[in-house]
DNA sequence: CGGGCGCTTGATTATGTTCAACTTCAGTGG
DNA sequence: CCACTGAAGTTGAACATAATCAAGCGCCCG
C-alpha cells in the first residue's frame, strides 16, 4: 500500500478555492504555512482511516473520491457520505471523538492533512475559516437528515432515481463520473446489488439513462423525476 | 393556540446546567442578560416552526419534548430528531438557511428563544459557548449518521428493539416517559403503525417490555438486545 | 487465453405494507 | 357516574416490494 507524501503550499494549492480556505487573503494563506500541510496519495479501495481510530487529523480531498461508511457487527454497511474535490472530512476530533466512520478511497486520490489542534486555533483567529467550517458542518447535518428521509420514507425506485438525478448536479458535464459499484450504490441507498441492478437495467431499456465505464448520463430527467414524484415537477 | 410569554433570567434558569451555557461563570451568565431571552409555552401537537420558515431564532428546550420532522410532498414523514430537556435546536440560521425541519411539541413544553445573531457573537467572545455549540452540532451529525445506518441496514424488529433499548438511557427511572404514538415511532424508524404495533404486542406477550399510559419499561434488556444482534452483547 | 469479479436476470421466499374489521382508551356531556 | 364518541391501537388476511438464492454472462486483468 504505497502512499506518497509531500509538502503542500497552500497559497498555490489548485483546489484552494473549493476548500475551507477559499475566503482567505494571500496574507492569511501564508500563515497557514506554519501548519506545513502534508499531502498523501491513496489508491482505489485503500482505507484512509478506520472507525474508532484516533482523530488527530481532518482532511481536505484534493482529487478523487472517497466514501465514508459505518457498519453493523455482522458486516452490513451504510455509506454515510461521498466526498468530492474540496470536501472536508475526518473532523470528529473537534468534539474529542475518534473517527465515527471508515474512510475508503473510491478512486485514486490525493488529500491534505489538517491537524485538528491547529485548525481549532485557526478557527478562533480567522473568522472566515470558522464560518467555512461551520457551514460545512451544518450542510453535512442537513444532507444526513435528507438522507434519513430518503432511507426512511422512500422506496427503492424513488431512492435510486433521486440519487441519479442529484448525482454530480454541480458539475457541468453531461456525462457524470460515477466510480460506485452496484454494491456501493446499494450500501448508500439501503438496497441490495440485485435491486439496484434491476432498476438501472430497466431505465436503460426505457432510454432514461446511459452508462459507460463508470460514467452515467441522464437522458430523460423529466421521466426519471416522475419516478420520484409522480405528480409534481422535479424539485 | 395560546402561547404564554415571559422573560427569562439566565443565571437562575433551572436547566442552565443542561444547556449550552452550562460551563459559564455567573459573571458570564450576567452578560447573557443583554440577550433578554424570552420563554414561550406550547401545547401538545402545537407547531413551533415550519420547515422553510426564516430561522432567526434557535431554541433551548426547557421542559417537555419536541419532534423535528421532514416530509415528502405526498405527506410521508420522517422524524429527524426528538428533543429533550436542555437540547438546542432550530440553529439552521447559523448557515443562513431557513429551518430545515418542522418542529412540533410532543408534550406541553417550554422553550427559550435564542436570537441567532446574538448567539453568533457570543460564540466568538466566549470559548465555552463555542465549544458547547460545536459539540452539539457534531453530536447531532453523529446521531443522524447512526440513524442512517439503522434506517439503511437494519430490519424492522432490529430498529425497534434498538430504539427501545436506547430510549431514555440517560435517565435513571426504570419507567421511561415515551410520549410517542405508534405513528410517531413509525415515522422515526421508517415503519408503518401496524408493524410497530405487531412487534410491541409480541414483546409484551413475551414479557420483554411493559407499557402503561405513555411510559415504557424494559423488563428483559438482554433478550431485547438479542433481537438487535443475535450473537454479540447488547450495544 | 483463462480466471475472477462484477453485473444481470430469473425464480422463489420473506418481510413489511395495505386494507379492513374490531377493540381499547381518553375525553365529553348528559 | 355512566354512556357516547372519536382517536389510537390491535389483529388478521391479502398483497407488494424487495431480499435471497441461483445460474449465467461479460469484461478486465494478468
Amino acid at each position: 500500500m504505497p502512499k506518497t507524501i509531500k509538502k503542500g503550499i497552500c497559497s498555490r494549492c489548485y483546489i484552494r478555492n473549493r476548500s475551507i480556505f477559499s475566503e482567505l487573503s494571500y496574507e492569511q494563506l501564508d500563515k497557514l504555512q506554519n501548519f506545513s500541510p502534508t499531502v498523501t496519495s491513496y489508491q482505489t479501495k485503500e482505507v484512509i482511516y478506520y472507525q474508532n481510530d484516533n482523530s488527530s487529523n481532518a482532511f481536505t480531498l484534493r482529487s478523487g473520491m472517497v466514501k465514508l461508511t459505518k457498519s453493523l457487527p455482522d458486516g452490513r454497511t451504510q455509506i454515510i457520505r461521498i466526498l468530492k474535490q474540496g470536501d472536508l472530512f475526518g473532523f470528529d476530533g473537534f468534539a474529542n471523538q475518534n473517527y465515527n466512520q471508515t474512510a475508503t478511497a473510491l478512486t485514486e486520490c490525493e488529500l491534505c492533512h489538517l491537524p485538528i489542534t491547529g485548525l481549532q486555533k485557526l478557527r478562533q483567529s480567522e473568522a472566515e475559516i470558522d464560518t467555512a467550517i461551520m457551514n460545512r458542518w451544518l450542510n453535512n447535518l442537513n444532507a444526513a437528515e435528507n438522507m434519513m428521509l430518503t432511507l426512511g420514507a422512500q422506496k427503492a425506485s424513488e431512492r435510486l432515481a433521486n440519487f441519479l438525478v442529484h448525482w454530480g448536479e454541480e458539475e457541468n458535464d453531461e456525462w457524470k463520473k460515477m466510480p460506485l459499484s452496484r454494491k456501493d450504490i446499494g450500501d448508500l441507498l439501503g438496497l441490495t446489488i440485485e435491486t439496484v441492478s434491476r432498476f438501472l437495467s430497466q431505465w436503460k431499456k426505457m432510454g432514461l439513462i446511459q452508462e459507460y465505464r463508470g460514467n452515467v448520463l441522464i437522458k430523460n430527467k423529466t421521466e426519471l423525476c416522475e419516478v420520484i414524484n409522480p405528480k409534481g415537477t422535479c424539485e
